[in-house]
DNA sequence: GTATAATGTTAGAATAGACTAACAAAATAG
DNA sequence: CTATTTTGTTAGTCTATTCTAACATTATAC
């Protein structure tokens, strides 16, 4: 049921290049992954027979409902600690991708609950899990994160 | 250079086992890390490579200076880590060593003094770095760490 | 409308880390 | 001191994820 890292990573890349309106292609995806398109095309197999993506050969790539859901709590799971590491311990911008994409992975949902809520009391947000969308701004007041300067 | 979270908690298991004063043998190591011998046997090659530990076929198993200081470190960042979940959120102590000891592989050297820094100063203390030592207690106070109940 | 370029797929290899099964060595019990 | 138990090792398998190289398909240029 849970995900690898790679599993994830594929979910949001999938989602963020979708929302930026054009067909998702495995090209794409290898690019904005660094990584090579005989990777991607092995690596969304899985995610394909999980019933996360669906796709045919040379065809686009689509997210399930349950693909979309999921891609949604990825992303907002990436933000809450990417906010807490950015926001509150103010990490270099050279770390903060790469650990937030790593640690969001690895905690569980009581602990990124707690995450977020610790996150935003101290921020003084009023709002749980404010910025949990692509495009970093808030979804409830749409203002744009603010980012910390090192 | 850097290690993966598997060779670290080789390391971190070799340091724990070895200052209970008896000698470090294989079974030791895989029953406190719940794998198999082999699995072991196999693991602990790559840190002899490494120049982190040494021994001989059928001996115990030692730490070199290198590998000391190396383990020393690694149990430095989990404490931080689990500092960090356990006093500040309050992390669920089913999830708090197996996030803690997944966590502290994935940070930088930067962001884990950020995270220290940050924690002694919310709860207080004035040591960076207070419970770095493998039997939760303060280096500099040797009071036992208080741990936060759910 | 065919040649070229771009894109997608497959096969096979590598790494890391675990596993099981079988065997070898050492320690212990009597 | 031999028999048994414990401990350690080896060989081979598995999974996940990446890679390269070769090939197939689709799209584009003219």
């Amino acid at each position: 049921m849970s995900l690898t890292n790679s599993q994830e990573e594929y979910l949001k890349v999938i989602y963020l290049l979708k929302s930026t309106g054009n067909e998702v292609k495995v090209t794409a995806i290898a690019n904005k992954m660094n990584i090579t398109k005989a990777s991607v095309n092995n690596g969304i197999k899985n995610l394909k027979e999980e019933g996360l993506i669906d796709y045919k050969p040379y065809g686009p790539i689509e997210l399930t409902e349950k693909g979309n859901k999921t891609a949604l709590k990825v992303i907002e799971a990436y933000d809450i600690v990417k906010l807490f590491l950015n926001d509150i311990l103010g990490v270099d911008s050279n770390n903060l991708d790469k650990e937030a994409t790593n640690i969001k992975t690895i905690l569980s949902d009581d602990t990124l609950n707690k995450l977020a809520r610790y996150t935003n009391k101290e921020l003084g947000l009023n709002e749980l899990k404010c910025y949990n969308i692509a495009n970093e701004k808030c979804i409830k007041c749409s203002k744009r994160k603010q980012v910390v300067k090192d």
